[in-house]
RNA sequence: GCCCGGGUGGUGAAAUUGGUAGACACAAGGGACUUAAAAUCCCUCGGAGAUAAUACUCCGUGCCGGUUCGAGUCCGGCCCCGGGCACCA
């Protein structure tokens, strides 16, 4: 009887979920605990593919690993199920969503149970569970209550042919995603969070995480600190001043125009008569480009002239006043003072409308483009003995006076701008959360947190209105809400809230998913928290994880869980490239189905490959012929312990003493699987096993005790496997609890080490010596080779270098 | 344009962080077993030269230079590929 991996794998996936084997102990458990988490999938109809398969197979033998290692692990697993496939396709077909995301999970879940993993099922959330998102409203009431939630007029993305508003992510280069429809902005009310106010909380959070160093740097940069002056400028003839932001104050002389936003509230004020008409064409014309015509980088400036001037407030020279849609008045105050010599953009707009340009910093020519230099750069023809001077400065000290004369005088202040804009939290969808939200006739006001949840009602119609609102507003019976006299006293928020909702907490609902009193208890959230390891996709780098670590930081200002940050330690998978190293993709047609995979390889094989690939976060293509050799190895292993009828292998003996060789490999295997493990280096540690089993397949006898080991420390890798070879070898108990065994150092050591002799840097032999033996001996045994001397003997050693254990070299002259 | 990654055999990749480049595997070639094939096992496998020799020599980690006894690894400049951001003053 050979290796059978489909009923062994079902066999024990059998056993796993009757004997609830990865069911984790409470927080009353004496044992340290390990939170290892994956970012739970939404469940599509198109079912796992590998690419999902590689994070989950990582994080499963970190989990089992930790098990081994004494530790109280939370592996769990949910549904992120709120979401726009389900909606369109209820659109498309009128089936409810609740049904196709019911079909959608149990698919899943079909397929990640076939590939064994450790998840404890009784911790199973979904997002679209009223018991789940019950304490997303309550959630957003705590963001609401503390300020940080409010209604705005903005412009959405509307597709007239979809009837549809779509995410900022559905709209690319101003069509929509699917079917590349014209999309436009339209102004409605928007619930809107206020994540600028935890912008400089995130920034500061990112330092002390042990996160991929990229990631942090997209954080970064989507957050986009910077620091400069706010200062404001005299408008010649009127009270008015302008207020500006620039990070360039050293270059105040320069100033030679301001632009303001279109939309700045001081255009119609100061526009003169003559050019009325002008700046209200131009500003209609902004107002039907659309945000990607607007910001589109390479495109000509354009801008007017409002006719009005302002005072610089260093050269005191009067400036002109022109709007361009280049500033815009979403950043900093909307309006600029421009300086062509040493911007950029500046220089351009001054260049198409000759507009003066001033050179004040050192070592361009402001004629031909704007010079950008910094640091050291020096200031020149900025002096004003009226106010200040900053010749011979450097960028660097001018910067300083600068501000210090700014702030002290009383034009201006030191100020700190984010890139970061509010969070738009509404979305005109029925797929999603309910708002705890109705609206009076005086006012918003909260549902009661004991009425929650608010719960989505039945529609007949998933199509957003003409107008752009969403499925929920055609109900009257649920938008109305009355008094017991059954008058109309509110009308409920019809918006729902953003897929990311339901994601930018579940990490807290996992410690304590069952809770129906609280979102959860602060015993288990103090006891489970922070999420130790965290593996997912790249693509959620700024907006899952910016956004949950916003709710997590608002949760822990109020006192509401233990730690600031939610997950110590990320780590980004990398994805699994088709055959021909391009994409996965149905069109493509080069998609592997795991299902096939499995049910040819099987699992066991499936993941060791996966592993065995590559770097765990290298993207990286498939090849059916690599997986092989990892079915090939597990066969080969099976062979070495399993004998052709099924039974233990007689080589496998209990009172043998192994020779060194093999008690070298079998301490250096277990010290590298650990090791390993822990760096999340799986490539190596599988290399290390198959170097391990090539050693075994030579030896004519095993120990018993080292064969019982090695299973353990195989078992993260392929589960079924090992728990079939752990039963054969008689053990009633499943494998996945059994301590990690440990390794004797010194039998790693070898007696004798080969050292490398090299001359000039060039190996020339090799010696094999005592270990620790000394560089004496070492190098007259050395210089006594023949073909060292051969080497040595065309000049005279004048150096030698010794790398105890490793490496001579003699430099030769 | 700016900010991150990354360039190592025919292929996926290793290399204890400055110390024998190519572990482990795939593909390829040769052999054993077999009537044959599959499976399995054994051998070869960066390039060039040389040899009776699996003595040996030279070259080789995208390119050019540097530091060092010694560089895939560190420093400077450049080229190419992947990802992200993009008029943010």
């Amino acid at each position: 009887m050979g290796y059978s991996h489909k009923t062994i794998e079902a066999k024990w996936q059998k056993y796993w979920s009757e004997n609830s084997t990865f069911k984790s102990e409470d927080e009353s458990s004496n044992k340290p605990k390990y939170y290892v988490l994956d970012m739970f999938p939404y469940p599509s109809g198109a079912g796992l593919h590998v690419g999902h398969a590689l994070g989950y197979v990582a994080t499963d033998i970190v989990a089992r690993y930790k098990r081994m290692k004494g530790f109280n692990v939370l592996h769990p697993m949910g549904w992120d199920a709120f979401g726009l496939p389900a909606e369109q396709y209820a659109i498309k077909t009128g089936t409810h969503p609740k049904i196709t995301t019911h079909e959608n999970v149990q698919n899943f879940k079909n397929q990640i149970n076939k590939l064994g993993f450790s998840y404890d099922w009784s911790k199973e959330i979904n997002t679209t569970d009223p018991d789940y998102y019950r304490w997303t409203q309550w959630i957003f009431l705590q963001l609401y209550n503390k300020g940080l939630a409010y209604e705005e007029e903005v412009n959405v993305n509307w597709c007239p042919e979809l009837k549809a508003v779509l995410a900022n992510e559905e709209v690319v280069n101003g069509k929509s995603d699917i079917g590349g429809h014209p999309v436009v902005r339209l102004p409605m009310k928007q619930w809107i969070l206020k994540i600028t106010d935890y912008a400089e909380s995130l920034l500061e959070g990112l330092d002390d995480l042990d996160w991929p160093e990229n990631i942090k740097e997209l954080q970064k940069n989507w957050i986009g600190k910077s620091e400069g002056v706010e200062l404001s400028f005299d408008v010649d003839g009127f009270s008015e001043k302008i207020d500006v932001y620039t990070t360039r104050p050293d270059t105040l002389f320069g100033a030679t125009y301001m632009v303001l936003a279109p939309e700045h509230p001081l255009v119609d004020k100061i526009v003169s008569s003559d050019r009325k008409k002008s700046v209200d064409d131009y500003i209609l014309e902004t107002q039907k480009k659309s945000d990607f015509d607007r910001t589109e980088v390479n495109k000509d400036k354009t801008g007017v002239f409002t006719g009005s001037f302002a005072i610089n407030p260093f050269s005191k020279e009067k400036i002109e006043i022109w709007i361009a849609d280049y500033v815009l008045i979403s950043y900093g105050t909307g309006a600029i003072m421009a300086v062509p010599g040493h911007d950029e953009r500046d220089w351009e707009f001054a260049n198409k409308y000759n507009l003066p340009i001033i050179e004040v910093i050192k070592g361009g020519n402001v004629n031909e483009a704007a010079y950008t230099a910094k640091g050291n750069a020096k200031i020149i023809n900025s002096n004003n003995e009226d106010t200040i001077t900053l010749n011979d400065l450097t960028v660097d000290e001018g910067v300083s006076k600068a501000i210090d004369y700014i702030s002290k005088s009383g034009i201006g202040k030191a100020t700190v701008n984010y890139k970061l804009r509010d969070w738009l939290f509404s979305r005109q969808r029925y797929w999603g959360e309910p708002f705890p939200i109705i609206h009076t006739e005086a006012k918003i006001e909260t549902v009661k947190e004991n009425e929650l949840p608010v719960l989505l009602p039945e529609v007949d119609n998933y199509k957003p209105s003409d107008d752009g609102k969403s499925p929920l507003s055609n109900i009257n019976s649920w938008v109305e809400v009355r008094d017991v006299n059954n008058n109309i006293i509110g009308l409920r928020e019809t918006n729902t809230m953003p897929q990311w909702a339901g994601s930018c907490w579940y990490f807290l609902r996992f410690t304590d998913p069952n809770n129906s009193s609280k979102a959860w208890s602060k015993e288990k959230e103090n006891y489970w928290m922070p999420v130790d390891l965290y593996i997912g996709g790249q693509e959620h780098a700024v907006l899952h994880l910016l956004y949950s670590r916003f709710w997590h930081h608002v949760l822990f200002d109020l006192g509401l869980v233990s730690t600031k940050e939610p997950f110590k330690k990320l780590y980004n998978q990398g994805m699994i490239l088709g055959d021909d190293g391009t994409k996965m993709s149905k069109s493509r047609g080069n998609v592997i189905n795991p299902e096939v995979i499995i049910d040819e390889y099987g699992a066991d094989s499936m993941r060791l490959y996966e592993m065995f690939m590559g770097p765990l976060n290298k993207s990286k293509p498939w090849s059916t012929k690599g997986l092989q050799g990892c079915y090939r190895f597990v066969n080969k292993l099976w062979s070495i312990i399993i004998n052709e009828n099924g039974s233990l292998s007689s080589r496998i003996k209990e009172d043998i003493e192994p020779d060194n060789e093999t008690l070298f490999i079998h301490n250096q295997t277990i010290k590298k699987i650990g090791e390993d493990i822990e760096n999340l280096h799986f490539n190596t540690a599988v290399s290390q096993l198959m170097i391990y089993c090539n050693h075994m397949q030579k030896c004519e006898s095993l120990s018993r005790e080292l064969v019982e080991e090695l299973i353990i420390i195989i078992a993260p890798f392929v589960p079924h496997l090992s728990e079939e070879l752990w039963s054969i070898l008689g053990n009633k108990n499943s494998v996945s609890y059994q301590n990690w065994p440990s390794y004797d150092e010194s039998l790693i050591q070898l007696d004798n080490v080969t050292i490398a002799v090299q001359v000039n840097g060039k190996l020339r032999a090799n010696i094999e010596v005592p270990k620790d033996s000394k560089e004496e001996d070492v190098i007259s045994e050395a210089l006594s080779l023949e073909n060292v001397e051969k080497f040595t003997s065309l000049g005279s050693v004048v150096k030698t270098i010794y790398v105890q254990n490793r490496l001579l070299n003699f430099v030769v002259k």
